[in-house]
DNA sequence: CTAGATGTTAAGGT
DNA sequence: CACCTTAACATCTA
């Protein structure tokens, strides 16, 4: 959704200059090597793999941004006042702008040779979208962690967040504390069909909580909340680290059995 | 006021 | 190596 949204609007721009408000957002490159690089370029393209966005330039150096988990991109067609927790600008040669925005700074902005040769870098397993069934389940089948934290593990299938992982496990029926390399056969398939079903959704709706159908889970992320198929049952759990919901009657490992 | 939470990820420990 | 925990960050809410 993102990636599409920038399409819009800065493919056929050409960068006239780069301001960076805060330092800490950057990746291993100095601000003076980011705009050396990519001022006086036009991009050409946006790509995306996993939660990483590319911005390519023509002849030149690939931007790469990460949102991690309060950042935001907004394109103005004209400079305004840039926002509190704005962190870089990028100002095109028409007067429009692109301000990429983090409260928390825990997203990145950094600069590569080819989207290939980052996505090596960081080892960044296949998209979620672009893995088929046979696939997914062995990558998945291969660790004995709980089945919540492979999802989220970016070096065995990038693109799921934690939100989407509760989501998927919960249209998969599946407990997010089960162990993957004990899952059957069935229940992979169920994952891999569910991360599809649920990332095409998500970025159909932007990520607007309240779209989603009301089958879904992310409308309502609290334990008083009936998880959707009506059960008084939400429940909450720390799995590898991260805050976990689903619903204990529909996710209990007795319903996997059946 | 402090404690605890939060769309993430890298680094350090076992 | 596989897995787990925690720190970095800046707010908001109980």
């Amino acid at each position: 959704m993102v990636r599409s949204y920038l399409e819009g609007h800065v493919v056929g721009r050409t960068i006239q200059s780069i301001t960076v408000l805060d330092d800490g957002i950057l990746e291993k490159v100095a601000r003076e090597r980011l705009r050396e690089a990519l001022e006086g370029r036009e991009i050409v393209r946006v790509a995306r793999h996993g939660k990483q966005l590319f911005l390519l330039t023509q002849g030149g150096m690939t931007m790469t941004i990460h949102l991690g988990m309060t950042g935001d991109l907004d394109f103005h067609k004209i400079k305004e006042k840039e926002s509190r927790f704005a962190r870089l600008l990028i100002d095109f040669e028409d007067g429009s702008r692109l301000e990429y925005e983090d409260m928390r700074k825990f997203g990145a902005v950094g600069m590569t040779p080819s989207k290939e040769a980052f996505v090596a870098l960081k080892k960044l397993a296949p998209d979620a979208l672009s893995i088929d069934r046979k696939e997914f389940s062995t990558r998945v089948l291969k660790h004995h962690k709980a089945i919540k934290s492979v999802l989220l593990d970016q070096r065995i299938v990038a693109g799921i967040g934690n939100l989407y992982a509760d989501e998927i496990l919960f249209q998969s029926k599946v407990h997010p504390a089960s162990g993957a390399a004990s899952l059957t056969d069935e229940e992979v398939e169920r994952i891999h069909l569910a991360t599809r079903k649920v990332l095409k959704r998500s970025i159909r709706v932007k990520t607007d909580f309240s779209k989603p159908p009301t089958s879904y889970l992310l409308r309502d992320r609290s334990v008083e909340a009936k998880c959707p198929r009506g059960h008084k049952a939400m429940r909450t759990m720390v799995v590898g680290g991260r805050t976990t919901y689903f619903c204990a009657v529909c996710q209990s490992p007795a319903m996997e059995i059946e």
